[in-house]
DNA sequence: AGGTCTATTGGCCTTTAGTCCAATACGGAT
DNA sequence: ATCCGTATTGGACTAAAGGCCAATAGACCT
């Protein structure tokens, strides 16, 4: 595999942050984008793949604790390194609670950022990892017509072909037909399976 | 349900700042428990149903943050909530990420603790009741005899059961026999309720 | 109008799962 | 020595799952 060197976003509003920042990572081989407010790095960042933020909390308007709310909220999940001048510890509690990987106060030393990139940088391919997992399952998903995805959720109850066929008001023969496209087009060949896989894109049993 | 009220445990080893705590929460109807240094928390302290511990971070020999430690690796899930007279960030940052709910400077409102006990009351209602769940599982587990459990972990690959006499080197026969005998014990109906049952303590399938 | 996708159902047949009854065998406890 | 729990297996039988082929019907697209 072509393992790309992991790409490192910074959004800070202090240009000779940004450049410092800029030229430290570039000099270990990441590969850097960096903005100078939060709305910037939303409207045209790329998260994909395995990267991480490097991000100021205080910031003109929008602040990095915004930010990172704002990314919670439209599941984004990418490590965020969080960096202030001026923090303290409700901040820093906050932004940890909220799961960021490391609050650094400066000026730090260069080797304390690097090991909290180092930190983020594994938990990314980790999220990357389960991320594409997670997709997977979703591309098979939806290749399922409506009634399938239907039967599909009461086959992974447990419930008996004939109890379905009850429930949905249809022969239990239809059932079987559905059932059997459901296992092809899920790849599996056990409800054990199909189980296992509706568990992990948090698909529920009906009723 | 006779709904007890949460017990709060408090390890600091400054007698006032104890006595304090202890008049307020108790005023508030907290069931209260001190303790002047972690080691006696660690041996005397019953942690069951619904409790939450406010630790002190600055202590002789066993620091709060060791104690927290302690309790991860001892499997000991109760709520955190840590006071502290001379903080820093990292500390903070230490503890939030080893899961505490809050970390608080001293001074503070009394408002702030209380906040902070509400949401680690509801924390530790919800670990309780995921232990609870956990439990009433393992109890069926206990009391599956080794080749029970051996094959209902193949069961729950989805494999058949010619398939897993193969395996095991003994008669389809047999299987059928053992695995009648797990469904009654996991009091299931349905290979897909055994694998949620599984997946819920962390039992994975064979191979 | 013809083609495609989907839903529906039937018949037929095979494989699996699971239950009841019965029997053998081994190790440990009384 | 005997009883109990566990593991093992067989026979017989029922129920459930699922595959193959075929057919009908409605919706939607070209």
């Amino acid at each position: 595999m072509p393992s790309v060197m992991p790409k490192i976003f910074i959004v800070d509003d202090d240009d000779s942050v940004r450049k410092g920042l800029e030229r430290l990572l570039k000099s270990l081989d990441y590969r850097v984008q960096s903005f100078a407010c939060a709305q910037e790095f939303l409207d045209q960042a790329s998260v994909k793949g395995v990267c991480v933020l490097i991000l100021d909390v205080r910031m003109p308007k929008f602040s990095g604790l915004d930010l990172q709310q704002e990314m919670l909220r439209r599941n984004m999940s990418l490590p965020v390194i969080f960096i202030t001048g001026h923090g303290d510890i409700p901040m820093s509690v906050r932004a940890i609670k909220s799961g960021a990987i490391d609050f650094l106060s400066k000026p730090f030393k260069e080797e304390t950022l690097i090991n909290a990139i180092e930190q983020a940088v594994v938990k990314s391919k980790g999220l990357q990892k389960e991320y594409l997992k997670y997709q997977a399952i979703r591309n098979r998903i939806n290749v399922l017509t409506e009634r399938e995805l239907q039967v599909m959720k009461w086959v992974i109850t447990g419930m008996l072909n004939k109890q379905i066929a009850l429930k949905l008001g249809i022969s239990e023969k239809t059932i079987k037909v559905h059932r059997g496209r459901v296992m092809q087009k899920m790849e599996v060949v056990s409800v054990a399976e199909l189980v296992r896989l509706t568990e992990k894109v948090g698909i529920k049993p009906s009723s």
